[in-house]
DNA sequence: AACCCTCACAACCGCGATGAT
DNA sequence: TATCATCGCGGTTGTGAGGGT
């Protein structure tokens, strides 16, 4: 496995960025985008390597990130991502809209531990069991491998097919989703990371979409809302199959009016 | 005022994964 | 298939700000 050369070896400048060279690094990239990092400093006229770049780029200079203090909110969210993902803090950071990996582990160190810490030297954590079929309250599993997020290809479920209706009240904390028995189905749909940005983007109020079947009709899942700056809110939430299949999603909506969105009918 | 300590955060380093040849 | 180039991730470090003594 190659090496690319260090960047400091080559001559190139290392440490804070200056605001002329954030500048230059962001006009570039606005003009003419970042397909080859590792050309781009010396296409930009930039003495960096690509890495730091890169890195700039994501951690700082990128449009789209949310500056200042993480909310309540976040911190908590961070907390049960955490959980469910241990360090992978990239994948905290996809599910927590304008932060970065880096921020969040800043913060995790930082902040989060410390009070987690805290938090069990004086409470004694339950847990459920993630294998239980029925009446699933907890948020989120506790192993790792439930936490791939597998995507089931038509093959994987040719039985039963249910379809998952949501709900939410604007007076409560919790979102329950019931399962139905419906038609059955020979296919399920496959389902990737950009199915609900896609889905929620429409102009559709109602977003067709088909789960294995559950145990029984009672509400299957039951779990807190994050919402972060009233701006989204969301939910992760993963179906327990009775013949010991589990499927995980991830839905957050952005709303952008700043009131107690409405949840489309699914 | 000077020093020390802690905290917060930006940036770097090293490694594995992945794609191209 | 093997090798190399590049990317992206997670761990770690460097540094400035702020507070306490």
């Amino acid at each position: 496995m190659g090496r690319a050369p260090c960047c400091e070896k080559m001559g190139l400048k290392k440490g804070p960025w200056t605001s002329e060279e954030d500048q230059i690094l962001t006009s570039f990239i606005q003009k003419y985008g970042h397909g080859n990092w590792r050309a781009l400093p010396k296409q930009a006229g930039l003495l960096r390597c690509g890495k730091s770049c890169r890195l700039r780029w994501v951690n700082y200079l990128r449009p789209d990130i949310k500056r200042g203090n993480f909310t309540r909110e976040e911190e908590e969210a961070i907390i049960k991502l955490h959980e469910m993902l241990g360090n992978r803090w990239s994948a905290i950071a996809a599910r927590l809209p304008g932060r970065t990996d880096n921020e969040i582990k800043n913060v995790w160190h930082t902040h989060l531990k410390k009070r987690l810490k805290d938090h069990t030297t004086t409470t004694s954590p339950t847990r459920s069991s993630s294998n239980s079929t029925s009446n699933v309250t907890s948020q989120f599993a506790d192993e790792p491998e439930n936490l791939n997020y597998p995507q089931p290809s038509s093959s994987d479920v040719s039985s039963s097919v249910t379809e998952v209706s949501a709900a939410l009240s604007t007076d409560q904390d919790t979102i329950v989703v019931k399962g139905e028995n419906m038609e059955l189905s020979e296919t399920f749909p496959d389902i990737d990371d950009s199915f609900w940005s896609e889905a929620l983007s429409t102009d559709n109020s109602s977003v067709p979409l088909q789960f294995p079947r559950a145990s029984n009709d009672e509400p299957i899942l039951e779990f807190p809302i994050i919402k972060n700056d009233s701006e989204e809110f969301g939910f992760s939430f993963g179906l327990n199959m009775d013949d010991g299949m589990e499927f995980w999603y991830d839905l957050f909506i952005r709303t952008g009016h700043g009131g107690t969105p409405e949840l489309p009918e699914f």
